[in-house]
DNA sequence: GTACCCCCTGAAGTAACTTGAGGTTCAAGC
DNA sequence: GCTTGAACCTCAAGTTACTTCAGGGGGTAC
């Protein structure tokens, strides 16, 4: 009822205008009515489905995954069960990548450490630590626990 | 020397070929040479680049900041704490979206859990866990213990 | 009426590759 | 010497989830 065009709805859902357009285009909004002029017009039930969508974005599910989600919401005959399934999936998938990153970080961490420890300065092309990144695995050996505390600048 | 071809390089590398060929038309790679009927051969110090970029990319380092620690590696003038820099700058962003993942991990873990709690099997759209991803917030205790019984067939 | 912001469409750009089509080269077996 | 099949070649287009751009129209306030 409250009849919000384009950048009112965008502001109301954190979205941008263009990315409206694209989910309209993609059939993951309806199209929108428009005014006389051809502008778009939105209701409260199209703030609650962006809403919808864009929280599922920001929970990392796909495009399709969405859809299916959307789909899922809409269709009477469909058990929310289904949703629950999908998200369990997911939830596997969030903690595999978690995982990983969770590796990264003290990777780089180690890499920052030894930085700080044994190249204060030398030439790109002769650092030491640099090089590693060539070879075939970067396990920064033990005796780094030893010099971390040379590191001033790193946590 | 040991005059290695593509696919070769793919497998030595963990990378396929046609990336290969791709980090080359971007500049990534220098313009391999070629046998006499046109094929690519590749050298050792060829396996040890790309080496090198394929762990700054698992690193999660963007195609422009390879760029920079390819040069870097190479470039006898520059110093190596600069990597450093690069890569504590990068720490940062990689944390930030740790702390990102595991805000997320705990919504979906809790959004599943909800679902065993209060949604058996009824229908999506009636879905009170569904319904609630369309408002603001998902925190939900409030609405979802008023409401529990419009789901049909929840326990 | 005119200033100015918001909106429109269609096309192209973005990252970092992957996939596909259609043709060539290489190495091995006969 | 010939055939076969894997590996290679190039160029083009596809992928995801949007963003950006160009060139124009609509809405509203003064």
């Amino acid at each position: 009822m409250s009849g919000l065009r384009i950048g009112a709805l965008a502001k109301r859902t954190g979205t941008n205008a263009p990315t409206i357009r694209y989910y309209e285009e993609i059939g993951l909004l309806r199209s929108a009515d428009r005014q006389a002029g051809g502008q778009r017009v939105y209701s409260d039930a199209d703030v609650k489905r962006l809403t919808f969508i864009r929280r599922c974005r920001e929970f990392g599910f796909s495009i399709e995954q969405v859809r299916s989600l959307v789909e899922l919401v809409q269709d009477p005959t469909q058990s929310c069960v289904h949703a629950r399934d999908l998200a369990h999936e997911h939830l596997i998938a969030v903690r595999a990548k978690l995982a990983e990153l969770k590796a990264l970080e003290r990777s780089i961490a180690a890499f920052v450490a030894s930085c700080d420890a044994s190249c204060a300065g030398g030439p790109g092309p002769e650092c030491v630590i640099l090089d590693d990144l060539s070879k075939r695995r970067i396990e920064v050996p033990s005796t780094l626990e030893g010099r971390r505390s040379t590191c001033g600048t790193c946590s």
